[in-house]
DNA sequence: CCGGATCCGAATCGATACTG
DNA sequence: CAGTATCGATTCGGATCCGG
């Protein structure tokens, strides 16, 4: 352990020793969805392997970052402490960071449910969802489903199981206004070099039902400007 | 490079793909101080090995966060590009967040002209300084030696040579309001948690020169308060 | 001195297998 | 479900060396 310090008094230096090792951002990432079981954490992050998701768990108790949290009668969860859910706004404005150098995805990327929740969050335009009507948008990105509410007081995210078939006595939500089918491509439509009528022209947003107009609401309330000239990628 | 990547379309995710590795951060936090050499990093991190330094800014050159700039006539530099200095939010943030958890130092541990400089840029509360009578503060922190001048307008630090030998014919900026010899101790007195008049009754400044009625101003204009419970260090 | 490159042992990570 | 164990592949750390 102290051989992983830099060997510096600062706070910085601090902070990445406690959340600066591979994947540990990542879990925080998933974990500021809500609480998750080991095996929720896993399947959010299909490339770590067992071991270190076990080892972070670990340093990140430790860092008094996350706690293990029994549960009644079914397993434990994992959640944050008030100090890790502290991150949030860290972890949003790494999010905006990155998102303008995304390109496009590598071969075998994959969207998870936390990942695209914490990225809608992320680009929420909080005073552009207050001056706009509520709206309910479902949105699937592979074989993710997400419903966002957006009302004037903010934004509320669900994760729904992905294929929906009609489930006769599923509870009722309330129909979504738009039901979007989406493909990596929303991220143009996000950062406003494509508008979303172009993009539903160019195959990158379908609308599965509901009423399409809503798009154009919908880029607005989603929104991380891009403030850097888009470089060559994959270099 | 494919092998370090995590898997995932994600802005969060690309990020610390690019600079989350070890290191990484902290060569950013020296360059937001100012453009530095590739020595001026060395001696600012005195940890890193040579060879991680050098992959470290390639890699970030080629991530488009750092350029290398010759200089007229002698050597050259390494510079934030304007997508660098984006990080700088995302690095006082940071730097807050571990600030907190920083306990008393290591042994060992060390204190850089640039983690200070950054440091008191993140402490820096630029409201109340608006509303206080602009002041020029020298610290002196082992080796290190600051001048931080507080306007209206806000906060000006230069790093001064150290021992500040009376140097007959140097450039006479001003003298300071004060001049602080300061411990690792300083920290409490940012955090709040130890009042300035305590601090120097405990030791953990000394007022070498100048208006030590003036400490009190720079505990309000120098602070990050504690949202943590304080927690067992080193365990 | 500056700006690295090279080499090698130590530590960490990734992939897979296995277990209470 | 919630992890451990093992082992080869990478990366990191420390030291040395080298061309301007």
């Amino acid at each position: 352990m102290a051989a992983r310090s830099y060997g510096q008094y600062c706070g910085l230096t601090r902070a990445v020793e406690l959340i600066g090792e591979r994947w540990a951002m990542l879990i925080v990432r998933d974990l500021l969805v809500g609480p998750r079981r080991y095996t929720d954490l896993r399947a959010g992050l299909p490339r770590i392997p067992t071991n270190i998701l076990s080892v972070r768990l670990k340093e990140l108790q430790q860092a008094g970052v996350v706690r293990r949290v029994p549960l009644a009668h079914c397993g434990l969860v994992y959640e944050l402490t008030a100090y890790g859910r502290e991150l949030e706004p860290i972890v949003t404005a790494l999010s905006r960071w990155g998102f303008q150098a995304m390109g496009t995805p590598a071969e075998g990327d994959v969207v998870t449910g936390d990942s695209l929740t914490m990225a809608l969050r992320t680009a929420f335009q909080a005073d552009a969802a207050a001056s706009l009507p509520p709206a309910v948008y479902e949105l699937r990105i592979g074989p993710v489903t997400l419903r966002a509410d957006v009302t004037a007081d903010g934004l509320r995210i669900a994760q729904l199981a992905p294929p929906a078939p009609p489930a006769a006595g599923a509870v009722a939500l309330g129909d979504p206004d738009v039901v979007v089918d989406a493909g990596p491509g929303i991220r143009d439509v996000i950062a406003g070099t494509l508008t979303a009528a172009d993009a539903v022209d160019a195959g990158v947003l379908r609308v599965v039902a509901g009423d399409a107009a809503l798009l154009e609401r919908f880029a607005a309330t989603f929104h991380i400007p891009l403030t850097r000239t888009p470089q060559k990628e994959t270099a």
